[in-house]
DNA sequence: TATGAATGAGTCTTCATTCAT
DNA sequence: AATGAATGAAGACTCATTCAT
C-alpha cells in the first residue's frame, strides 16, 4: 500500500471520528443551536482543524446527512429483495422506511432536515446531486413494482400509476414525519398518544387501499 | 363610536400593516433569516417602533401563526357543513387543508414552522395553548365523522376508530408538507413533477381506502 | 387670587403627585431601573405629560432629592434647638440625621444616591448648587456649636475644630450609609446583624470622644 | 518550562492587559456609562476578543473588583503585623484601609462600587461568596483585636467588644468614602477643602475614643 | 394642557471562519 | 498536520426624549 492510500486512510477515519462527535450534537441541539466551538472542545481538537476536515459547518452536517441517506437507501433494496408478489414488496419498501426511522432516529432526523431545506440549498452542491439521484432511483423502484403488482394481480389496476407511486412516496415520508413531530409534542403533554404502532397501521391501511 | 375605539382601530390596524410586511418577509426568508432591522426597514418605520405594537420578534412571528391557523379553522369548519354522509364530510375536510394550503402558502408555512417546533416551545406560552387545543378540536371532528360514517353506512365497519382518525390526520398534513417540500425542489431542478393535482388525487385515494 | 396663581397651584399639585408615584418607583426599583413609561403607567399619564412637569428623568428624580434635602434641613435644625450645652446639641444633630434615615428611606435613599453622584454631575444645575449650599450651611452650624461646647466645657479643648467638625460630619454620614449596605447584605444571608440600636451606640462612642 | 505553561502564561497576561485598559475606563466612567464596545477599541482588540477572555462585562468587572478585595486584604494583613498593645493594631488596621484608599484609588471605587451592591447580587455568584467571606475575615480580625487590646491595658474595658467592633468596621470604610464623595465634589467646586490628612485625623480620633 | 406614537442610537453578546505559528 | 487566538458583522432588544395632533 502507497504512503499516499496510508494518509487517505487516516484522512477518512478522523473524519468519521468527527462525524460520531458531531452527530451526538447536531441530534441532540439541532443544526442551530449546535456550534463548531462545541464540536471542537467534545471531540478534544483544536476548531481550526475541523475545517482541514470539513470546509464549514454545513459540510459537516451534510455528510452526515449523507451518510444517513447511504444507510436509508441500503435499507431499501434490503428490503425489497424479500416479498413474492409487486404489493409485498411495495409494502417492504414502506416498511424499510419506518425501520430506518426507528433504528437510526439520528440519522433520520438529518435526512429529515436536509429534505426540508434543500430546495433552498445552492443548486451546485453535490450533496444535492447525489440525494436528488438517490430520492428518484427510488421513486423509480416504487413505480416498476407498481407495474408489477398490477401484473402479478396483487393490485388493483384502477389506479394511476404516475400518480399513486409519487403518492406513496409522499405519505410514507409526510406520515412518519408527523409521527414523530406528534410523538414529541404529545410526550410533552403526558398525554396518550397511540404508540409507534400506528406506523405498522399505515403499512395495513395502504395495503388495503392498493390491493385488489 | 368613542375616541377610545377610534385609537384601538389605529392600533389595528398598524399592526395589520407590521404583519403583512413581516408576513412576505418571513415567507421568503424563514423566521431565522428575517431580523428585525430588515422587516422595520421594509415597513419604513424605527427599529422601536415594532416593539410598541409586539413584544418580541417571537410574538410578531406567533401572531402571523394564529391568524394562520384562525383561517385553517374557519376553512375546515366550513367545509365540513356541505356533504351529507360521514365519509363525504371527511374527505371535504382534508379538501379544505388542502385548500387551505393553496389560497394560504403563506400562511400555511408559519404553520408547518410552527407545528415542526411547537414541541420544544414553552409550554407555559398562551399560543402553544391554543393551537394545542385546536388541533385537538379538529382532531375530535375527525373521529365524530368516522363514527358516523361508519354508522351511516358511508365507511368501511372493519376499521380501528383511534387509529384511523389519527392516521389521517397524519397523513394528510404529512403528504401536503411532503408535496410542498418536493415541489420546490423539482421546481428548481426544472423538471417534470405531478401538478399540484396529486392532491386531489391523495383524497381520491383516502375515498377508496375508506368506503364501504 | 389670580387666575396665574390659581393655574400655579394646580401645576404645583400635580407635580406632587408625579413626585408621589415615581418616589415609590425609584425607591422600589432604583434610578436605572426605573422607566419613565413605568412612572407614566403608574401615575395614569400619558409620557409625554410628565414632561411638561418635569425636563427630563433627571429633573424629576432630583426634585425628589430636593424634597429629601429640605427634610433632613428642618429636623436637624428641629433637633439642635434642644439641648442645653454644646455637646447635647452635636448630639442631638447625629440623632437627627439617623432620625431622618428611620423615618424616611426613601428620601434618605434618594439624597445618598444624589451625594455619590454629585461629583460628577453638572455644575450648572441649579439643584447642585443648592445642595452645595446647604450641605456649607449645615457644616456651618456643626462649627458653631464645637466652639459653644469648648466654650461651655461640655467638649475637651484639645481638638482642632475644623478637623474635628469636618470629621463628625463625614463620619455620621458614612457610618449610617454603612449600616444601611451592611443591613441589606446580612438581611439576605440570614445572619444576625447588630440591630438598628448600633446607630444609638454611635452616638455614645461620640459623646465619648468628644467630652471633657 | 511546557509550552502548556507557556501559553497559560500568555493568557494571563493578555488578560492582565484587558484589565488594565478595562480599569482605566471603568475608573473615568463608572461600570453603566463603559461599554465594551469603548473597552475594545482602547484595548485595539475586536469586541468579540475580550469575551474569549472574560465570559461577560460583569465578569470582566469583577474581576477587577476581586483584584482589588485581594490587595486591600494583604494590605491589612501586612499592616496589623506592626505594632504591640491590641490597640495600635486596630490603628494600624484602620491606616491600611486608608493607605488603599489612597495608593489604589481605581481598586478602592471597584470595591466601593461593589460593595453597594452586593445586596443585590446574585448570592449564587462566587465572587459575592469571596467577598463576603474576606469581609468576615477581616471583621473576625478586628474583634480579636479589640479582646487582645482590652486584655493588654491598652483599651478601655467599659465598651461592648461586638458592637465596637461593628462600628469601627462600619465608620472607617464610611468616613473614607465620605471623604472620597466630598472631595470630588469640592474639587469642583475650587473650595478648600482639608487635605487628605483629615484621614490621618480620623485615626488619632480613633484612638482618643478607644484608648484608657 | 395633554397625548402617546415614533424615534434610533446604543446595549451586550454570539459564532462561523481565517491565518500566523 | 494542527493549533486556537482573533475577527467583526450581525443579532434582538431598550428607552429617554420629541412632536404632531
Amino acid at each position: 500500500m502507497s504512503r499516499h492510500n496510508y494518509n487517505e486512510e487516516k484522512i477518512i477515519a478522523k473524519k468519521k471520528y468527527i462525524m460520531e462527535i458531531a452527530k451526538e450534537i447536531f441530534f441532540k441541539k439541532g443544526y442551530e443551536n449546535t456550534s463548531m466551538n462545541e464540536i471542537a472542545k467534545q471531540a478534544k481538537m483544536a476548531k481550526g482543524t475541523i475545517y482541514l476536515y470539513f470546509s464549514s459547518k454545513k459540510d459537516l452536517f451534510f455528510s452526515l446527512v449523507y451518510e444517513g441517506l447511504e444507510i436509508l437507501e441500503k435499507m431499501i433494496k434490503n428490503n425489497i429483495k424479500s416479498g413474492e408478489k409487486g404489493l409485498d414488496k411495495i409494502l417492504n419498501m414502506g416498511r424499510a422506511y419506518i425501520q430506518f426511522y426507528r433504528e437510526y432516529p439520528d440519522y433520520y432526523s438529518f435526512v429529515i432536515k436536509y429534505e426540508s431545506e434543500k430546495a433552498d440549498l445552492d443548486t451546485n452542491e453535490p450533496l444535492v446531486l447525489n440525494s436528488y439521484e438517490k430520492s428518484e432511483e427510488i421513486y423509480d423502484i416504487l413505480k416498476l413494482l407498481i407495474l408489477k403488482g398490477i401484473d402479478d394481480g396483487s393490485i388493483r389496476e384502477d389506479i394511476d400509476i404516475n400518480k399513486t407511486s409519487m403518492l406513496l412516496w409522499l405519505q410514507t415520508i409526510g406520515v412518519v414525519q408527523q409521527y414523530e413531530l406528534r410523538k414529541k409534542l404529545y410526550e410533552n403533554w403526558d398525554e396518550k398518544f397511540p404508540s409507534s404502532s400506528i406506523l405498522d397501521f399505515y403499512i395495513d391501511f395502504m395495503e388495503k387501499s392498493l390491493k385488489k
